[in-house]
DNA sequence: ACATGATATTGTCTAGGACATGAATATCTC
DNA sequence: GAGATATTCATGTCCTAGACAATATCATGT
């Protein structure tokens, strides 16, 4: 992740006239800024400048912290590499080029080139900000393949090239944004006809606090839609007594949770075994998304689901395990 | 905002065997368990013992704050009293029983009935967690009313009446999230038709980051869908320098910002005029949401929108001074 | 090769002090 | 008395530096 300077100039964050709290000077960001920014949390990024001597932001007249952006630009590279399963210890001791070949090198190349193509057609959109030709081409590859062969052989997929397409710096955050969007409006319409099902079982989804992404949730909710399943979406950000509540208010037979690379693994066991502990054992709780290939030891009670096929896997085998009534 | 025990019981994080993180002991919560329920840092937790004596939170045996159930659920209170314009100092030396008057004045009674039995009828269905039932109830009178007047006329105060009922402990949590995801079901399905417009101007639609809500912009959007006019969201939680760089590469006309309540006042001001500062003049920023009745003074440049209604003026009044090229 | 124990790593918590911004209040002038 | 200006108060965020618990890694013994 080359820092070119286009694409530090997209990230300056603007001379505030009298802000200290959120923005800063032109080209240096202060703590909580880099804290949304990075998703490093103010405690994190102390005790990394105090423990491995990075980062060393510069102090304003009143001896707080401005992070330069270079450093913020070197810390999202570092958390982006954390959140698919580097250490810190180790990531901090690397110089600048280090980083970036470790950064390259996670940007395995695609096997297939068939799903190539695709991938190319749609950052060629999204570059070109043509949003409606993207929300065209995309109805167009959801109607040849069906709602669920398109989430989990399409969507998949792409996600993850657009994400590696953003760590090259081929694309700009604003612009990975846009796609998500879009992707959200062609999932939702394909999505509302079966919005009245009724069969089995019955699902609860939601995300845990601290979640950012809701794309996550909104395939695992595309994927079970045409299953012709009952599915009540609580959104994201819930908090865990209120998903219990809900489990016991909506009767659901399973939770099921979705979990982005970035969010704290730490965070996610303890979250889960609170869950498990409060909803009975006959609600089953699923848990889905890119975190989970990070998750070490088994949590008693909580099936992982590392893929979407996976998924729509578990959904048959419990429909054979519980016949309808 | 009596604190009756069923109410507590539902909101009670569990026992985590191991986990000292997020969750806690039973009825106690950790203070990044209760940073993440109400929506107050860490070093305000703190501050307001040591200045104001509450909240005073047990210690466990490593001398980490434990909040009682109780007290969270008054934080809560107040937060959501300073999100209206209390200030903390008063809230905070205030008892128990003189903070309940204060939530329940709060619930001004609606003035014209008209509204009331739409109102009960949805909250009937909301608390028998009948979502399809309010799916279908509410697409009816978006059908009877239009999308725009279903928007600004029982979308706009049905959700403040949500708000009141959460607040006066009639809904939980939960059933106010099951709530606000159908709507935004029904509301992404009215808009679908005008996905594809292409007349003046052109909108950018974000939040910034730490806005927790995605409704208000949801509603900036059904309201802007029918009136043809091309836009583009880039969803929630977008840094500034990102949407400086979207306007620029959308060439939008006009970057509207949706702010809820609980969104920090300060910060909010102080990321309009950073967001003023870099895009250029020719571009209008637009503010929407509950927030703006708490903004004192204007910003420069900065187009507050008290209300939905407001902002379609607004549009109309753009259209005047930009007559088709 | 595998289980067990020792060590290192890492994030989060604690305390109390400091300061800048904005709100409220007092003072001055007309 | 009204309005402008200065002063005091209120409040959130930042600072340092130490501590500890949970996990990951490494070493040892079987």
């Amino acid at each position: 992740m080359q820092v070119t300077p286009e694409r530090m100039n997209l990230l300056t964050e603007i001379p505030a006239t009298s802000a200290t709290t959120t923005a800063s000077i032109a080209s240096h960001l202060a703590i909580s800024a880099v804290e949304r920014d990075t998703g490093l949390s103010k405690d994190v990024l102390r005790v990394w400048e105090r423990r491995y001597g990075f980062p060393v932001p510069e102090r304003d007249t009143n001896g707080e912290r401005l992070y330069p952006l270079s450093q913020v630009e070197r810390l999202r590279a570092i958390k982006r590499l954390m959140d698919s399963g580097h250490r810190p210890g180790k990531l901090l001791s690397l110089s600048e080029s280090e980083l970036d070949t470790l950064s390259s090198r996670q940007n395995r190349p695609r096997r297939g080139d068939e799903s190539g193509d695709l991938q190319r057609q749609v950052i060629e959109r999204v570059r070109g900000h043509d949003m409606s030709g993207l929300r065209q081409y995309l109805s167009i590859w959801l109607m040849k393949q069906g709602l669920q062969d398109f989430v989990v052989e399409t969507v998949a997929p792409l996600n993850r090239a657009i994400t590696e397409a953003w760590m090259r710096g081929e694309l700009e955050v604003f612009e990975e944004r846009a796609y998500a969007e879009q992707l959200q409006v062609v999932l939702r319409s394909a999505m509302l006809p079966s919005v009245n099902s009724t069969s089995e079982p019955r699902f609860l989804l939601a995300t845990l606090p601290n979640e950012v992404s809701s794309l996550g949730l909104l395939m695992m909710q595309a994927l079970l839609a045409p299953e012709g399943v009952q599915y009540t979406s609580l959104g994201t950000q819930v908090p865990i007594p209120e998903i219990a509540a809900a489990a016991k208010a909506f009767d659901a037979d399973i939770v099921a949770l979705a979990f982005s690379a970035s969010f704290s693994s730490k965070q996610a066991v303890a979250s889960l075994e609170s869950i498990r502990s409060v909803i009975p054992e006959s609600t089953k709780i699923w848990v889905g998304g890119e975190l989970i290939r990070r998750l070490r030891r088994d949590i008693p009670g909580v099936t992982p689901t590392g893929s979407l096929a996976d998924m729509l896997a578990a959904l048959r085998q419990w429909r054979v395990e519980h016949p309808a009534a």
